[in-house]
DNA sequence: AACGGCACCTGGTCGC
DNA sequence: TGCGACCAGGTGCCGT
């Protein structure tokens, strides 16, 4: 799913609805997705008010009176508003009633979202320690990048979407970014010059950018708070795409480290 | 340590 | 129309 954009797409769509509500009831309708919901939690929750919203990574994470809850939409979960009286759907696994009579919901077909309670902030920050910088941040810059790339002789694609060095890109912003930046996925990245990291990160930049301006991407799952679809996916130019947009060379692709990789041949030189 | 492989799930699509 | 194989935005564990 749900990369950078769609995750940020949802926590604007999101914060209108419920920032400042308090959660009057919160459900379960099963407690299996990822990782176990605890019906400990529902107590624990119900009456608090979701004092902020905001992205971290690709979580969601709204701050309570005590705590965070932070939520994964894995690979095809998506979150949205409901009034009352709400229409559910299928694969809908928690109901969260707020103050103003709204309902948010989280859907999620294959189950591989998640949602966490820490009652401790200092669980919440630690949850994160692994985690590496936000690329829509000043300090990553190509100098940044590079520095990072030293000591790796792993494909950069693969470097880039480690969530441990760089957070929130996945497989498509990857493959776009790396398209634009007229670098094959397949460069190891201590290889990249910093004229190429420099271009990368401004890409990388860009097209979150771009596609946070979209709405996101909806290959099949995502939509946002309003239950809608993103358009970004529009904008592809070789994610999923045949024909370069640039040179019109049918685009090639092959599996890194388990993922299809689309790129041109021709402008991705190695 | 770093990497590939695969499991976790449901559902859509394609070929027979 | 039906069935099996294969594929999908992410993550994390297990093996080499």
């Amino acid at each position: 799913m749900p990369e950078l954009p769609e995750v940020e797409t949802t926590v604007l769509g999101l914060t209108p609805h419920i920032q400042q509500q308090p959660i009057k009831q919160l459900q379960f309708m099963r407690d299996n997705l990822r990782y176990p919901l605890e019906k400990t939690w529902i107590k624990q929750i119900q009456g608090q008010t979701i004092q902020r919203v905001s992205r971290r990574a690709k979580y969601i994470c709204m701050t309570l009176d005590e705590g965070v809850l932070l939520w994964h939409l894995g690979m095809s979960g998506s979150m949205r508003i409901e009034e009352n009286p709400i229409s559910t759907q299928k694969h809908d696994h928690i109901y969260c009633q707020l103050g103003n009579a709204k309902t948010l919901c989280y859907n999620d077909p294959r189950r591989f979202g998640f949602l966490k309670y820490f009652k401790q902030l200092d669980d919440f920050s630690a949850y994160f320690k692994n985690y590496g910088i936000e690329p829509l941040a000043k300090a990553f810059n190509g100098a940044y990048l590079w520095q990072l790339s030293q000591d790796k002789s792993q494909p950069i694609k693969t470097l880039l979407m480690n969530q441990q060095y760089i957070v929130g890109v996945g497989n498509i912003y990857a493959a776009e970014a790396l398209f634009y930046a007229k670098i094959h996925p397949k460069t190891p990245a201590n290889q990249l010059t910093k004229a190429q990291a420099t271009r990368l990160v401004k890409q990388i930049k860009a097209v979150l950018q771009a596609a946070i301006a979209a709405g996101g991407t909806t290959l099949k799952d995502f939509s946002n708070a309003e239950n809608k679809p993103g358009y970004f996916q529009q904008s592809l130019a070789v994610y999923g795409q045949s024909f370069c947009p640039v040179c019109q060379s049918e685009i090639g692709s092959f599996r890194l480290a388990g993922r299809n990789t689309f790129y041109c041949p021709r402008c991705q030189k190695r």
